[in-house]
Order: C-alpha cells, then sequence, then structure tokens
DNA sequence: AGCGACGTTATTGTATACAAATAGCTTGCG
DNA sequence: CGCAAGCTATTTGTATACAATAACGTCGCT
C-alpha cells in the first residue's frame, strides 16, 4: 500500500497498543499527523482503518477516541471468534495438503520452541501463534472468513492475554496446537472445530481470570 | 455522517446496485467524484466504505472495481451470515421484551400483508424483512455482532435472491418468521438458533437453484 | 450565584494542486 | 513477427488551504 499512510497505520496503531494513548484518549488528525511527519490525508485514511477495525472509535460527532474494551466487549469478542475460527478450522481440516500440514508443524516446533526455553519467550510465541491461526485460516480458503476474522480486533486483545500467560497456560495452548494437528491429519472437521472452539474458549477464560485476580488485587 | 461523503457513497452504491455499474467495472476516483458532483476526497472515503463493505475490490496497484461474487462467494457470505444470524437470533430469544417483540409482530403484520396481495409487493417485503432481521440483530445486543453482519453484504445479495422469489417461497419465508416469533415469545434460544439457521439455508437454497435455473436457461 | 446566549477556538470536512506510480501503447530490435 | 524497453497518459497518493461545524469558555442577564 501506500507509505505514508501504512506509516501513520503502524504508528498510531503502536501507540494504542503501547498504551501511550490509553483508552478514552482523543487521537486529532492534526496531532498524529505532526506525530507521524505527514500530513492529515494519510492519517484520515489510517484511522478510517483502525476505526473498522475498531481500535478507535467516533464520537456521534464525528471526533476519533481510542477504543475501550468492557468485559462484555471482550466476552463478544471472543465469542465470535470462537465461533468463526472453528469453522475455519473444519473447513481447513478438509483441505489441508502436505505442504500446508509441513509448515503448520514448522510453526509449531517454533512455538514448542519458544515455551520451552528458561524463560519463556512471550514475544516469539505471539509471534508463532499468530503464524498458526493464520495458516488455518488461510487453508479454509474463505475470503470473507479471514477478512472477517481480521476485523474482529484479535491482536490487541490476544497481546493483552497472553502476556501474562504462566508456563502451564503456555503448555496447554501448545498441547490444544498438537490436538488440532492430529486432527488435520486425520482430515476430521469436526474434531479440528471443536478442538479450536475449545481452545479460544481457554484462552477468554485465561484472560478473564487474569481480569478479575487483577480487579481484586485493586 | 459527512454531507458529499454520504452522497456520494450512496450514489456510486445504487450504481453497483443498480448495475449500471457491472461486476467488474472499473471506478476510478475522478469519474464518481464527476458523476456525485464532488470533489475526490469525499469520494475516497466512500469507496473505502465500499469497499470494507465488499461492494468493490481493489486490484495489487490501488485501482477499485465492482466486485464481482462467484458462486463460492455466494455460498460463503450465506454460510457465515446463516452461523452469525442464527447465534444472534439465540442471544435474542433471551433478550426480547414486550416492546420489541410487538414491534416484530408489527413488522411481521407488514411482511404479510406485502406477500398476500393480488400482485406480491416485492419490494415492500424485502423493506419489512430487513426491518424484521434487523430488530433481532439489535435486540441480540452485541455492536461487534451487529457490524459483523452488517459488512457482510447482505443487502445486494438477499435483493437479488428475493427478487425472484415466487409466491410459495414468500408463503414459506413469512411462515418461518412466524415461527422465529413463536421461539422468541418463549424465550427459546435453541430453537430459534435452529430456526434462523434454516431460514437463511432456505434463502440461499433458493438463490442456488434460481441461478441454476438461469445458467441452464443460458 | 445560576443560567443562557454569544463569540472564540479547536477539529473535522472539502476542494484543489501537485507528486508518484502504474498501465498501456509505441517503437525499435532481434 | 514477437518481444522488450521506454515513453506517455491515466490514476492514485499526498500536501495544503479553506469552509463548516461543534465544543468550550465568557460575558451578561435575571
Amino acid at each position: 500500500m501506500s507509505r505514508a499512510a501504512d506509516h501513520a497505520y503502524a504508528e498510531i496503531r503502536s501507540l494504542i497498543l503501547s498504551g501511550d494513548a490509553p483508552p478514552g484518549a482523543p487521537l486529532t488528525e492534526e496531532q498524529m499527523a505532526d506525530l507521524c511527519g505527514v500530513s492529515r490525508t494519510p492519517v484520515r485514511d489510517a484511522l478510517r482503518r483502525l476505526e473498522v477495525e475498531l481500535y478507535v472509535v467516533r464520537s456521534d460527532s464525528q471526533r476519533l477516541f481510542v477504543a475501550d474494551w468492557s468485559r462484555e466487549d471482550v466476552d463478544e469478542m471472543f465469542t465470535l471468534r470462537g465461533m468463526l475460527e472453528a469453522h475455519a478450522a473444519a473447513r481447513a481440516a478438509r483441505r489441508f495438503d502436505a505442504i500446508a500440514l509441513d509448515a503448520l508443524r514448522d510453526c509449531n516446533a517454533a512455538i514448542e520452541r519458544a515455551v520451552g526455553e528458561a524463560t519463556p519467550d512471550i514475544a516469539g510465541f505471539l509471534d508463532a501463534n499468530r503464524i498458526f491461526h493464520r495458516i488455518i485460516v488461510e487453508t479454509a480458503q474463505s475470503p470473507r472468513l479471514a477478512a472477517t476474522l481480521a476485523t474482529l480486533v484479535e491482536q490487541p486483545v490476544v497481546r493483552r492475554t497472553a502476556l501474562h500467560y504462566g508456563r502451564e497456560q503456555l503448555a496447554q495452548s501448545a498441547q490444544e496446537h498438537r490436538e488440532l494437528i492430529t486432527a488435520f491429519e486425520a482430515h476430521d472437521a469436526d474434531w479440528a472445530h471443536g478442538v479450536m472452539s475449545a481452545h479460544i474458549r481457554r484462552a477468554f477464560h485465561a484472560f478473564a481470570s487474569h481480569v478479575a485476580t487483577r480487579a481484586s488485587a485493586v
């Protein structure tokens, strides 16, 4: 895509993900333009994209703010993601060939490596995990499904979730990935559907209990 | 929203829906700007929105074209819509109150009226049908779900589908709507889920058989 | 002191000019 | 005659200036 608009998108997105622009913070086009060193035009494009992806929300009079997710919002997102990604897994199970399976196994090996180290490499886990899920969605060969899943803001929530994973949760996740691979090897759509559905639900529970812990600690 | 951008959006959208801009036709910003009597800036916004809603597709070098749906694409859209809207119906079943139910019954009365006439009022049916489904999605109280469903391009395909409905298909649709209302009155989420799922699948089959008929006729 | 109208200021919407990139054609070479 | 390289024209990307609109604070009135 375009150079400046992409740069602005990445810049603003990382601003949000890093927490420098906390939920509820106003985002004016001019500030963002100054920050990114480009004019308002590409910034507008970037903000539109971030709006579609629900990183930012628009007030009734067109002002933009960093999105704030309530507990219900997160619940919703994980529910939708679980539904759609389980469907993707089922479709993918019927379509996996040797090449895609190899890629998936490689990716899983990277995940196990990241988790297996003395101090788990969370960033490495996240990257490999994202690729793992992406391979499955791509294998499902359903552009609309892929697009819908992509706009479901997985990233922000997923990151915040796994950032607080303990060793046993990482191991559990890896275990589920292994079972998914087995289901794919067997081309068993129902099996893959069930495992993926449980996989996402477990991630949500890990997130929810983490939030509950923090809430009670405060 | 903004005046000019909204106008451009509506104009280009109707251009696509009417068929004046057939699938595959290139849409240049300048032509659209001339057509709508505004500058390229609001046209860009409008085209971005239409792109998200899959009315237009972007080539690898940023040129935009009217989207063309293959048989698989339509299959995909109906599958996703069925999954999501059945979920919405289940959620809505737990949340329907007297007021929303009344609105739904009123809407259904309008549908029956449109279908019951000597010559079925397809346009009236479509409008009322859209409201019927909208009430359900709104009652589900899930903004993300609503947004996801909205971007699933229901309208173009739905319109083209029902335009060729025969009297018995319209009656069948109305029958399913009545059953949905009964399920909602009983707050039976599973029932609502099943009926809605079947309802969408039936719409898809009607569409698919229509296409098959036309294809064999040609 | 509370409340409302007004003016100021900040922010977004739109238009236009220009730069960059891309596709398509033309021309020259093998 | 086919193909490739380069040029031209078309199209999109970006910057900037200006217009419209909405938020906010101020001043005056009751």
